[in-house]
DNA sequence: CAGATCATGTAACCTGTTACATGATTTC
DNA sequence: GAAATCATGTAACAGGTTACATGATCTG
């Protein structure tokens, strides 16, 4: 995957700005992929000489001008491509594990203080995610209107869901089992 | 988290070449954390000018002397205060999901395909988990013999594990949805 | 004789982050 | 009067990937 597939997505329904798309990215995609101003105006450029997409200015009075940008017949071949193309490989970067890792030079009142911490990352999380997300899906579906579509969504915060709840149980099971770890 | 911390880890135990780290990069903490051999050179030699390690060569006859790097007392000093740090913010990027939000455009069958496509890739991986890594774990526990450690790196690994499950039951989950996804 | 292992590195490139720059209008 | 919104971009940097470069020795 590359940004550029995930705005092809976007363009795929209406024609978008640099400045529409950051917000679709904070407002839909966010709890799983970001995407900076900076990064999505370099990719669309890029995307614009490549083909997959072209742009047409709106003047505006009050406003500075927009750049809509507009999938081409290229741009949704490539989008249902990449849609149906080989899984990608599992890249499995966990910056957490690394620090558990090595955790066995810390005592067992800093293991655990690690672990408590890690979990009350999480539930933060889980909170932001019950309280933020079914709402835009809600709001996102009032305008597109597409059931499909909202159970696809509806799939991903499953998943995120899904992901904090295992990890919570793994860190209760972990914090059971520090009571009895080795010295050495 | 950055590179360095994970090679002060590792050279807290005893010095190390950039070559040596490679070679645990890929087989004590691979499967959760990856780092390419030019990476490690670049990053050695930011730690030295940091202070963070020291550099001596040692000579060899048959072979390329080697250049094997010590931990400083900054060195270890700036690897606990890591070790128990706050958490860092959780980045969430699952460029799998993008694929999951936008499959709506395709048909019943494609998204079925999709899911066991992924589902493949996931069992591969916990093979790959279940084979290659309890015998590494027991590999290096010969050579470190610390218990403590040992456990640490059980729980790396049952978080991998836990992971794949969690996921591979989330599938199962949307693929008997599946069935009834809405039209449009 | 081909390929792996040992051991160092550089160069070019891609992706992502942070900060800076401009300037009008609307809202508190 | 300050801050948010609308809307475009650039510049510099950090982290990660791929490919190239060298050269001996060991293994099948």
């Amino acid at each position: 995957m590359s940004l550029g597939h995930a705005i092809l997505g976007f363009v795929s329904g209406r024609p978008l700005s640099g400045y529409d798309l950051k917000k679709r990215f904070d407002h839909s995609v966010g709890h799983f992929w970001t995407a900076t101003q900076s990064q999505i105006y370099r990719t669309l450029k890029r995307m614009a000489d490549d083909g997959w997409v072209t742009m047409t200015v709106v003047d505006q009075d009050d406003r500075p001008d927009r750049k809509l940008y507009h999938i081409t017949d290229d741009g949704r071949r490539e989008l249902h491509r990449w849609l149906t193309a080989e899984p990608e490989p599992l890249v499995i970067r966990h910056p957490w594990l690394v620090r558990v890792f090595f955790a066995d030079q810390l005592s067992d009142e800093e293991i655990a203080a690690l672990f408590e911490a890690r979990a009350a990352s999480l539930r933060a999380q889980r909170e932001r995610y019950e309280v933020a997300i079914p709402p835009a899906i809600e709001e996102a579906f009032r305008q597109i209107g597409s059931n499909r579509a909202r159970r696809m969504w509806q799939f991903t915060l499953d998943y995120g869901l899904m992901r904090l709840e295992a990890e919570l149980r793994w860190i209760e099971d972990a914090l059971a089992e520090l009571a009895d770890l080795p010295e050495d």
